[in-house]
DNA sequence: TATTGTTATACTCTATAACTATA
DNA sequence: TATAGTTATAGAGTATAACAATA
């Protein structure tokens, strides 16, 4: 079997899993990267913070909907430049994070069982040559 | 960096840049899958593929559709069972198949660029784990 | 003019529920 | 009644293009 064709199998079983843990924690992929990229760093500007989320930001803008509208994230404009919109936690918005990094966690240990130390080293390591490979040359436009 | 973390972001970049490679051969991965599954064996009903390729039938349906709109299957009713549909490639649908096998097998030298046979072996294998690991107990439902 | 973000729109993939037709 | 598949509908996630506000 091609190997893209078993990480693409296997990722989509990881993602149907992890997305029902984190639905079962109130969240959905998208928002778990949100919110986890928002705790990790200070962003400058949407659009950053939407690279780093591996989107668009006009799709991150439509997230950040979601979220404001549920209460998890405020915005306001950056008084120093007003083309910037500031994106900030409430407290709901932390609350909401603990919730899904309990579920990440969780869900992290049960993808592990039955792999030592290293083991997951060379998953990564594996893993990060395949990223590299088809980041590099192959993604042109 | 929770592993399931970095194996959704490797799988994401490598399913862009394998749909991509598939859109650059007239094709998707959802035509690339049920293609595959048509030439790889014989289904007895749409339902088994819809499960071979990991989707409802309702939504195989959908694509089957698709493909049968641009001219690369055909369906036609089972004479001993009439509620049985019979899917089968025209000879532009194997054309197709054709050319997306090429793109995958190209896109898979490149994703093994810089991986040698043991490297892709516990790469499989830990894969295989992790399948496993999120298939056995907490899928519920 | 360039940059930041939003709005409008649409596409793809997916699913569930109700339905048709066969058995 | 049970099974195979379709239709109708919807929702999530994503993107592009046009736009408004600001610099």
């Amino acid at each position: 079997m091609p190997i893209g064709l078993q990480v693409q199998r296997t990722a989509k079983a990881l993602n149907r899993a992890f997305d029902q843990a984190l639905a079962e924690a109130g969240g959905s992929l998208p928002t778990w990267l949100i919110l986890l990229s928002l705790k990790t760093r200070r962003w400058e500007t949407q659009r950053e913070l939407a690279a780093a989320v591996g989107i668009e930001g006009a799709t991150l803008t439509h997230h950040l909907e979601g979220l404001e509208r549920h209460g998890l994230v405020e915005r306001s404009r950056d008084p120093d430049n007003r083309r910037v919109m500031r994106v900030e936690l409430t407290g709901e918005g932390e609350a909401a994070f603990l919730r899904l990094r309990d579920a990440a966690l969780k869900f992290d240990r049960r993808l592990r069982a039955g792999l030592d130390e290293d083991d997951v080293d060379a998953l990564r390591a594996a893993l990060a040559r395949l990223h590299a490979n088809v980041s590099e040359a192959g993604a042109p436009r």
